[in-house]
DNA sequence: TGCAAAATAGCACGACCGTTCTTTTTGACG
DNA sequence: CGTCAAAAAGAACGGTCGTGCTATTTTGCA
């Protein structure tokens, strides 16, 4: 029941069966894993240090540091497990409400409610973004490919949209994403930063008013299709 | 003639008459600054270290350090320094350009060039809200004074413009500060961190989309006012 | 209960950090 | 040219960082 439920993309779940099965390690280390999150919420994935998530932990920094084995595969783990709270928490819900506009609605309300909610947590994706955007390395390149398979899900579900004829058919996809995105990058900024209290309220007005431009007339007079042919697939 | 022209706020220009009129230090202090500038668009303001400024600009740590007395003061002056070629750059050209429409495009016009240029670069105003959203202290009171100062000047741009009826009347100008400050926003996280080649397009084409909200109907019919009155001030 | 392995602690290291103090060099002006 | 303050350098400090080692404790299973 849990397993089939559709993911962004598969985090490698561990295998399991490490002969003398898992032991409280995985446990402790779940444990760590939370406060890191919470912590890198505040301080960003460059302010994360092992010295204070052994404080929080109550553990002894070679003790935390055992279970990752280095600073960068902490930061990595931290951004997977992001990664599949984000998935559970907005992508996995939405994918069952029915396909087209409900579903694309529903992927977004939740969007925008998660980065509301965040007011005092902070998105990982977008503060990552902004802390590994000219750093290099296996950080950047994991939440590199976890920003990028959520864009590829919104992508697709606005197709889907198309496709139901719920959205016009010469809607750009990659343009409506990037203009949806944009309100998303403002809520935060002005929630978070600016502290101004009316930002979501300003968010869910924006998505409105970009969602006009691309809902596609009701198909009571099929009148002719705009541009040049768009194939309906 | 360059005293006269309008900025964003008043920086506290120094007094520039200290009894035995500025050495040298004022200038290797600019270097410095414009060395910090460089290094702080890269690591961000919390990556700036004096260490690697004064292997930068070939100095001792301590030579530089004199020059700030604090590496708080030292992101202070950066901060500062930004908003002054922010300023420079984007806000007093602008405000040549005739009032309503006309200028707000200027506004954004040159907005949007600054942030596509800082591909390789990174805006601070950005990166800062990121790092200092929530980290108090006099670091982050100068970041959101020049932010909101600059926020301010765009409204005030919006006001006048809503004014000469260029803007519909029920325009709210906060409401279109916050759509095209997304896409500011998603133009700096594709381009940057996503590296995709076409988000200066997907930008101007979302600032089309919100501007086509705003504008008013050309008067050929002058008909009434939406909502309520509107004072014409 | 005993034993092996896993989990955690303790400790030390080298590196870099911001900062302070003292000393040397530099530059402007009488 | 001599003088004196400004500017820069040098060296050291306490602190935190990530990371390797080596003990020690804890855990799971025969």
């Amino acid at each position: 029941m849990t397993d089939t439920a559709p993911t962004l993309n598969d985090p490698i779940l561990e295998a399991t069966s490490p002969q003398r099965l898992l032991l409280k390690g995985r446990q402790t280390r779940a444990a760590i894993l939370d406060a890191a999150l919470a912590l890198a919420s505040h301080m960003g994935l460059e302010g994360l240090s092992i010295g204070a998530l052994a404080e929080v932990t109550q553990m002894s920094k070679s003790g935390v540091f055992a279970h990752f084995g280095s600073r960068e595969e902490l930061q990595i783990s931290v951004v997977r497990e992001y990664h599949a709270q984000f998935s559970a928490e907005i992508f996995e819900p939405a994918m069952k409400v029915p396909r087209g506009l409900p579903r694309l609605r529903a992927l977004f309300d939740r969007w925008f409610k998660r980065v509301s909610i965040e007011i005092d947590a902070g998105c990982i994706y977008i503060s990552g973004a902004v802390e590994f955007d000219d750093r290099p390395g296996p950080v950047r390149d994991a939440l590199f490919s976890m920003v990028q398979s959520w864009h590829n899900a919104l992508e697709r579900a606005i197709r889907i949209a198309i496709d139901a004829g719920h959205l016009r058919a010469d809607t750009d996809p990659q343009q409506l994403l990037f203009e949806v995105h944009g309100l998303i990058l403002a809520l935060h900024h002005d929630a978070r930063f600016l502290r101004r209290p009316g930002a979501e309220v300003r968010a869910r007005a924006g998505l409105e008013n970009v969602l006009s431009h691309y809902i596609a007339p009701p198909p009571a007079a099929p009148r002719a299709r705009r541009k040049h042919s768009a194939s309906p697939l």
